[in-house]
DNA sequence: GATTGTAGGCTTGTCTACAAAAGACGACGA
DNA sequence: TCGTCGTCTTTTGTAGACAAGCCTACAATC
């Protein structure tokens, strides 16, 4: 029995992928999906409560298939949970904004001095494809889609190095972000500018291939949300002196872009 | 409503904590930290079987919060769950072994760069609390409370940073490290250790308290578990690689210690 | 008029029970 | 003796129901 668990780390990952094919999709997990599309399309807002009642008649299922997918995405930082009150989306402070952007960044850097001459060359078509499904989603003008293959493309991205747990916790980041994102509503400033968002990527892909980890970390530094966060600084409370003096350096060097 | 949730991420912590005190911990809770500890115990192996039904009846409690308390494990990469034939505790590969010291140094790296001229200096109160419970369990001649308040004391360190998320993914590789820990039968090592074990770890509070980044981390790159992973590496299948050489550039620098 | 006590509704936490699917074991046939 | 098929057990996935706790609104009293 335990011989069939003697693989590595990429064939569990294959594993689980398999698993998702062809087993199909319990209702947990289809639930925690849910949730968390609703989380990202801005349905449910930070700080609102979710009532798992409501939830259960909404989706067609029972509490307890629900209550296993909201722990799951409590774990991942989207929920938070008050003992006898109930769960709400987390309610987004500068101080998170400055964690998630943060650990983020550093992960992505690790990926990248860890994966960046591509050793294995199929992991690039991942990239490739949601670099794809971008463009694609870019000309029939679909925001949404840009944004959310956007997030695919970094996730592959972090994914070149081939480390599972890396990637996870990237994965997890992510998702906050994009529930940070639904904060702000000048979403139409990166509507006019997706092909630009695109090519971005694009250059980001090709610094990528082109094998020098150091080319691909200033597209990165120059890649990120400056503008987005600036923007969000100032409607934000709890403003940690970390977090301030996080924003103010980062106020001071947009000026490259 | 929401205008409780204006909190600041300290305030939250500081929620978290005091909802723990004065609100009874969900049998959820209680389920997930009686598991994790059979883990560390070494009482579940890498590879196990976790059955609902026997557990239940161990633990006193029903199937839904003992469900959810296995996918809160799930999620912090103890245990994996394999549709329709239960969960199993994670199968720890070389690979595996790689992802979680890499990840978990450059979270403590960072850590370090970020909160080591400490600004808050009652954090360092946590690191105190800590070695004080190290030493007084190496005292006791107790080798698993010392391993256990090592962790805590690492924690604490990562803590001063005052990065909610980048201690929570360290503490999540923290259990997977102490899975790991449980793999080899030669914790004698450590426990005819257990005294010098308590010195290093002073050592390296004194440098936080000095102040110097610089002086941390190189301390704590003496401070890594080459003995235990080069002892652990020829015996674990899922050889990748990435792992491979990581593990031989770990042989090379062993030299120092 | 303000404050405190109380009752009601609502939500969560937990349990028991049922159904379906996968794996294991044994028997039968080649 | 080996392979295959069928049944049988085990285990998970899911549903519904019950009990306990919290919040809110109303009323009575100071």
């Amino acid at each position: 029995m335990a011989a069939v668990e003697q693989a590595t780390g990429a064939d569990r990952a294959a594993v689980r992928t398999a698993r998702r094919i062809l087993a199909p999709p319990s209702l947990s997990q289809l639930a925690a999906d849910a949730v968390r599309a609703m989380i990202f399309t801005g349905e449910l807002r930070p700080g609102d409560r979710v009532v798992e009642n409501r939830l259960t008649q909404q989706l067609g299922i029972s509490r307890p298939p629900l209550r296993e997918a909201l722990r799951v995405l409590e774990q991942e930082g989207l929920l938070v949970q008050q003992p006898r009150r109930g769960v709400i989306v987390v309610p987004i402070t500068l101080h998170d904004v400055y964690e998630i952007f943060t650990l983020r960044d550093q992960l992505e850097r690790m990926a990248v001095e860890l994966g960046v001459p591509v050793r294995d060359a199929t992991r690039l078509d991942r990239c490739r494809a949601a670099l794809a499904e971008m463009a694609e989603a870019a000309r029939a003008g679909d925001a949404a889609a840009v944004t959310g293959h956007g997030f695919g493309f970094h996730l592959a991205l972090v994914g070149l190095a081939g480390h599972g747990r890396l990637e996870e916790a990237y994965r997890s980041l992510s998702s906050q972000m994009r529930l940070c994102m639904g904060l702000n509503q000048r979403a139409r400033r990166d509507r006019e500018d997706l092909l630009g968002n695109v090519e971005r990527h694009g250059a980001l892909l090709a610094a990528v291939e082109d094998g020098d980890p150091a080319t691909v970390l200033a597209a990165l530094d120059g890649h990120g949300h400056r503008t987005f966060v600036l923007a969000l600084g100032d409607t934000l409370g709890g403003r940690t002196p970390a977090a301030e003096a996080w924003l103010a350096r980062l106020a001071t060097a947009s000026s490259t872009r």
